[in-house]
Parts: structure tokens; sequence; C-alpha cells
DNA sequence: GATCTCTCTGCAAACCTTTGCATTGAAGTA
DNA sequence: TACTTCAATGCAAAGGTTTGCAGAGAGATC
């Protein structure tokens, strides 16, 4: 029923491999055949078995996509931005769900490596170990995550935790709490880091709270343990955590901004939407699912993968790109930080005013931080 | 590289018919053997080549999942159901976005064909004629829209919209506008249907605004014609736009409820989340996700697909189950809904007391609509 | 007119599985 | 012992495509 080269061939009175070469190799075959058989072929709404071909190049022309969450509203527009390269470039995309779950990962990526080129690994949880150990299976992309040896897509979480800690200590707060996010994740480490230097820095006190799992839910459960922390501001590990705890400390009873401020990351678009809006460090989401499927796609046109190929015994060599691509953040100031108890009383080893919210350059030029390429 | 059945067979020392048995008729190969070339297969870290066995079996084991737009809040849930569901029956979901484009849709049902088992349609932009067309292709699921021949999963969006009015005047409101949705939006209609039934038996107005695109700036854009249409209330395609609509009517100085009411439909996460809470029309996405893969692969089974089969001539009838499922929607009423200027006066022909919220049945058991099967 | 070059096309193997049929050998029956 | 039955395995074709190699002409060069 469905209709093969074979049909094509025979419509238009020409061998397969003429079909063929007239698909992958237009320029091999004579203009007239060429167009004969591209006129057959549209007559009967033949398109080539992707699979079939597959088999024989080794390239299925698919990307995996494995996300821990689907419904954390991180996720969508990165899947939307990466989805949407693919397919430019003629690749389709499968998507599957963790649900924050490292062993799910694993059998994930073990069952889609033979039926993609390439998978994103996007926030994974594994252990740095396995996915190394994962991309000799299969390339792999990691986005939020940082490796040595892999290409990386990642987010300045580190700038834009300094940049909030910076802005409310510039408000005058002095007891900050930091609302950890998931174990295992590397920007919750990696806002922990910056977040501990900046205060530090500005002779702030930090409590972290956590680890908490990134939802709604979970900031909503530290509204008590952040009122009786006796702190004045919190970054929140994200935005879901940001909104939760700003219900949990409306439930309770304490105004945001006035007595408590609330910082999250991510600038998912509910943000703009709660009331107080929130504040918070918007991460380049879109560019980063774009940018991860270029650099993997990259890759993959990089390496050859037919095993046949090249006269005797011309070793053919693998390269792999492990370029690292670090995105800007940027501070969105709203309303739900406001001044603090030490507002405008001048302090020493800080600039008095406070620095301005960090601007993210043009973020569909991400910044390359290291790259390289190795020959194996 | 990549280990195959034959590395198999050679590790384990029987052909590579037994291998292929051992995974896919077990019954069939001796236990000590079985053991042996499962061992095997374990060290090589064997896993069969999908695509090679669609091949030969014409089953891909893949599904399609078209979406309009992957950022709308409403989808995420359904998308995260549906490949769960999906991987439970070891399936792989291929997603793809569409940007709310007919054209695409149906570019993308053509390009994925080949490489699913059949595709889930979710809200279609597409004609009937075109979705009926694409369906002698791949089987076809169609979420959101209904279609005599086609299985479907729908939600009473028509219910939900006459909970909606009615409850609106049953809080005193006669002076209703309707925000419509996208041009081609089965829902859109229904919605609008049910809306001006129910208007007209509560002796309500209805005015309807659109079509509009289903985002928050379409809400926004309709804050000023909707105030300047004199009515009391709203009833919006969806969240975005009832959450949109509450933007514009805040930066317009309209107090919601007070001035206006707004109902939204669809309960995306958001709209427990805005001031006012938005009252709204509950539709259960995850269990349609779930419904339409089961109805998909329900079918997927009955149809045997390899052409190769049966004895001399035996015509295998091709059965396919064309069920429509219709899920129970449920009015949820929050802070976006308040007293009219006719509360507490009694009109005729109304129940004065106004009906109660519609609640929902069990949304995990689908209230099977019209099945039948067709043998063709 | 013979030789060479070049373009276009056909042939057939290969990719990895599944599966109908044939073969083998052992156990059971008469 | 000769036969049948049955379970377990091997054989080979098939599925749709790509691609190295070789052949067939046509045109150019000497």
């Amino acid at each position: 029923m469905p209709v093969t080269i074979r049909d094509v061939a025979r419509a238009s009175g020409v061998h397969i491999s003429t079909v063929s070469r007239t698909f992958s190799a237009p320029h091999l075959v004579n203009p007239e055949t060429r167009v004969r058989v591209l006129a057959c072929a549209e007559d009967l709404g033949y398109r080539p078995n992707r699979a079939a071909r597959a088999l024989i190049t080794g390239r299925t022309h698919n990307i995996g996509l494995i996300i821990a969450d689907i419904a954390n509203p991180f996720f969508p527009p990165l899947i939307k931005a990466a989805e949407s390269q693919a397919r430019h470039r003629d690749y389709h995309v499968f998507v599957a769900d963790t649900n924050e779950d490292a062993a799910a990962e694993e059998e994930l990526v073990h069952a889609l490596a033979k039926q993609v080129d390439g998978v994103l690994l996007c926030s994974p949880r594994m252990s740095n170990s396995l996915i190394e150990q994962l991309s000799r299976e299969v390339p792999l992309v990691v986005v939020n995550r940082q490796l040595a040896g892999l290409p990386c897509v990642l987010m300045d979480v580190g700038q834009g935790a300094r940049s909030a800690i910076e802005h409310l200590a510039g408000l005058g707060h002095r007891e900050i709490a930091l609302l950890g996010g998931p174990r295992g994740s590397w920007t919750s480490r990696e806002i922990r880091r910056a977040a501990s230097a900046a205060a530090r820095a500005a002779g702030a006190d930090l409590t972290v709270l956590g680890p908490n799992p990134p939802t709604e839910t979970g900031g909503f459960a530290q509204a008590d343990p952040v009122r009786r922390a006796g702190v004045t501001a919190v970054l929140a590990y994200n935005d879901l955590m940001a909104i939760g705890l700003l219900e949990g400390l409306d439930a309770l009873g304490v105004r945001v901004p006035q007595e408590i401020s609330v910082v999250g990351v991510d600038d998912i678009s509910l943000s703009r939407l709660t009331r107080p809006k929130l504040t918070t460090v918007a991460t380049p989401t879109a560019a980063a699912g774009r940018t991860a499927v270029d650099m993997l796609l990259q890759q993959d046109t990089d390496v050859p993968r037919t095993a046949r190929g090249g006269g005797a015994g011309v070793a053919v060599g693998v390269r792999r790109t492990t370029a690292q691509v670090m995105l800007q953040t940027e501070l969105v100031i709203r309303d739900s930080t406001g001044p603090g108890p030490y507002a405008g009383r001048e302090r020493p080893g800080t600039a008095a005013a406070g620095p301005g919210p960090h601007r993210r350059a043009d973020p569909g030029n991400p910044i390359v931080a290291a790259g390289d390429v190795v020959a194996s």
C-alpha cells in the first residue's frame, strides 16, 4: 500500500538507484530524467522511508530530547525552540519526560540511542560519570550542566544569582535566605555558590534552606521556615518555587515586598502575572534550545557514521566538538523586591547605589566560553 | 561499533533467528538457550534496532503528537500524559509544533507518516476534509475536534460554557461578552454555540468579540472593546485570553469582579495565581492525552500491518475503531466572578438560585458517547 | 577511424531484523 | 524396530533504501 522507491522507478521507467539519486544526489542524474522522476514521485505521493534510509546511511535524522518535567513551565519554551530549530534542519524530535528521575534518564538514552543521531539532555539529574559513559553510546549535548569533554549549553545563573544578591543588598537587606533546588542539579549548586560569594562580598548573611523539589509546592512548604529564619529577603532556585513561596507567605499574612522580598530564577511567563509581580533572573531558555540543537547537529555532520566507507584501510578520524556555550542571564526587577531594614545606609565595601540590573546581550549570539576539537 | 543481533548470535553460538525469537517469541526457544542468549545480550548491551524491525513488521512503535503551540500552557499537561502513557506501552513519541498553522499540520502528518504507527492531532486547524484525507495515509486520533468516522477525544466545553453562562446569569449578569478563539477551532465554535443557547435560555444578551488569537495578547487587546461593549461579564475562549483580559482591564482601571466578571476555559495552572484568582471551566487535558493514546494504540493493535501475511489470498479485514470519547468539564469558581447588576432579583424562566457548578465525574473514566467498528 | 573522456544509468550488495518453511533429533507409540 | 509427533533450531527471503563499481553510449581528440 505505501508507495516505495520501486513504484516510482516503475512509473518513470528507470532503475531504483536512479530514483534514489534523484533525491540524494541530484547532480548525478540527467536533468530530463530528474524532472520525470520527480513528477512521478509527486504524482504517486512518494516520500522516502527514513527508517530504511537510516539502516544504510547510519543517520536517522531524528534527535531525542530528554526533559525532567514537561509540565514545568521552564521547559516548554526550550522544547519549542529546539523542535523548531531541528525541523528547520529536517530533523524530527522525540520528546521524553523523566519525571525528575535519574534512572529514567539512563533508560531513555539507551532506548533512544539506536533511533536518533543524538540526544539533548536537559537539566539532567544523573551523575557526571554516567553521562560520560552514555555519551560513548550516542552523541550527547547537555543543557544546564557543566561537564568537561562534552558539549554543554549553560545559562549563567551564577551571574544571575550574584546580580540578585547585589540587588537585594543594595536595597538594604542583610539577612537573606536561599531556597535550594533539587539534589543533583548543577544549576542549584551554581546558584548557591555564587549567592554565597556575593552575600559575603556584600556583608550579608545567607541562610540556605533545602534541597527542595523545584515546584510550587516545594516553595509553599518553605514559607513558614522562611519566616522563622528571620530573613528579610529570599532568593529561590526557580520561579515556580518563588511563586509557591509567595502564596505561602500570603497565607501566613506576610506582606511582599514590605516585610519580605522575593526573587526567583527563570522568568517563566507566569512571573509577570503574580501579585506582586515577581522579580527574577531571566534565563534564555529558547536560545538554549536552539543552540543545543545546533551544537548537536554540528557534531553530527562532522562525524561520518557509515562503517562501510573509504578506500583500503583509510581510518576516518572521528571528530567531536566539545564546545561549551555560556548564555547570559538578566535580572528583571518587578514588584516583589523592596527596601530592606538597612535601606539608604551607607555600607563600606559595596557600591553604595547598588549595581544596576545586569543587561543581557543579544541572546541570539551566545558567547563561546571554551571550544575545542578532539580527535580520537 | 553498535552491537547487532549478529554479535549476540556469535557470542552465544546460535543462529540469528534464534536470538530474534528469544526477544520476540521466547516460548519458541529452549529455556537453556534462552538464558544463554539473554546473558550474552545483556553482556554486550544489545538493544534491538527498532527501525530495522519496523522495516519488516510494519510497526515502528512510535507515535506522533502534533501540537498547535507547545508554549501554550494548555498543552504541556496533555503532552506529558500522552508521552507517559505511550511509554508505558513501549512507544516513543515524536512531538511537533505547528505554530497554529494548518499547512504545517498537513506537512507534518506526511513527514511523520512513515515513521509512526499513528498520529495524535491536537486541536487541529485544518479542514475536516483534509483530516479525513490524511487519515487514509496514517491512523489518526483527533483531540478537540469532532469528525464523523474518525476516533476523537473531545472535552465537553459546551457543557462547560453552559455552566459558566448559567453561573454568570445566576449572579445577576444580563449583558455578557464572549471572547472567541481562533478561526478553525472546533472548541471555539462549540463554546459559542453553547454559550448562545445558554444565554438565550437565561434571558441574557451575548456579544461575541472575535475571532482572536488564543493568547494573552489576544485577550489584552480586547479589554477596551469589552469595556465599550457595556457588558458586566465576559467568558473567554481560554484562560490565556482571560488572563490577558484581566491585565488589560487592570490597566484601564476596571475592577474585577466588582465592575466586570471574567470566566476562562481550561484551568491552566496559572489560573490559581492571578489576582483575582480566575473562575474557569476546567478541561481534563491529562485524561485527554492518555485516552487519545489508548485509542490510537488500540486501533493500532487491531490492524495487521504486514502485507506479506496469510495463506493464499486470505484478505484480512482492516478494522478501524471510530469511537468518540467525550470528557466532562467542571466549572471552578474562584474570585474573578461576582454579583452583577441584577443580583438577587427573581427572574422568570431561570432557576432562581442559579445552578451550582457542574461537578466533573471521575476524569479517569471517560464516557463513550459513540463507538463502532467499520470493516473496509 | 581509433582511442579516450565523460556523463548517465544499471547492477547488486549491504544495513538489521523477522518469519515461513525445512531440517534435525529425541521422545513416544504400535 | 519402524513409525509418528513434537520441540528446537537453522536457512533464506523480504522489507526500502544507498552506493561502489561497471557498462553504455556520446562526444572530443588525434
